[in-house]
DNA sequence: CGGCCCCATACCGAGACGGTATGGGCGCGC
DNA sequence: GCGCGCCCATACCGTCTCGGTATGGGGCCG
């Protein structure tokens, strides 16, 4: 599992479509599908039902991506945190608190 | 940023040099500092001092720890969550709540 | 029944990742 | 003061994953 992945994930969802997602991901549509598939394998379970009309995302596959939505934020806030403690000054508690 | 890389920060930080960390990572020590020093890059921060004796944090490199042992666990958790929802029975709430 | 949209697969090239071998720097013991 | 050992950094190379293009199969809609 990468952040990648979940970054995939949280996407697919919320377009619906493998198609409209690799384009917000600015990548083509094949690696996402494998991407998808790589991580359904690698956890044994079934994110998302492919119907003709897109793709939506199972019950694990829904409790995935509000996992993943909090995961990518701390990621984030941790980045920030970091510059924080070592751009101005250099002393600061630890502080990525803000996720979810 | 990737999880491997945080892996590795939280790793080099509780065993205090690279080889050491290496070893417990199951990879080699050139490797690692190339991940160190590519975050580090990334981030345009200094992660750990380099010494010596080995590599002792920075506190930018501490609070990265600190985020990053959040990052993983969430991540662990989330991947219990989904199995747990899609092994057994097929409802579950999200709860991937135990993070830090 | 024809057309369209969407996901899946096959194949290929480039970039990233890991491993081995080697060098430079510093502290410690003799 | 000098040699030795430990540790991190760099160079080079093989492999493997990742992304892109091209193509196929399937279902819904008009």
């Amino acid at each position: 599992m990468s952040l990648d992945q979940l970054q995939a994930v949280v996407t697919i969802a919320e377009e619906g479509t493998l198609l409209r997602a690799a384009r917000r991901l600015h990548i083509s549509q094949p690696p996402l599908t494998r991407k998808v598939r790589a991580l359904e394998e690698e956890l044994g379970v079934a994110l998302f039902d492919r119907g003709a009309r897109g793709m939506r995302p199972t019950p694990a596959g829904h409790t995935l991506v509000a996992s993943a939505r909090g995961i990518l934020a701390a990621v984030d806030a941790a980045a920030v945190s970091v510059r924080r403690c070592a751009d101005g000054r250099g002393g600061e508690r630890e502080g990525p608190g803000p996720e979810r």
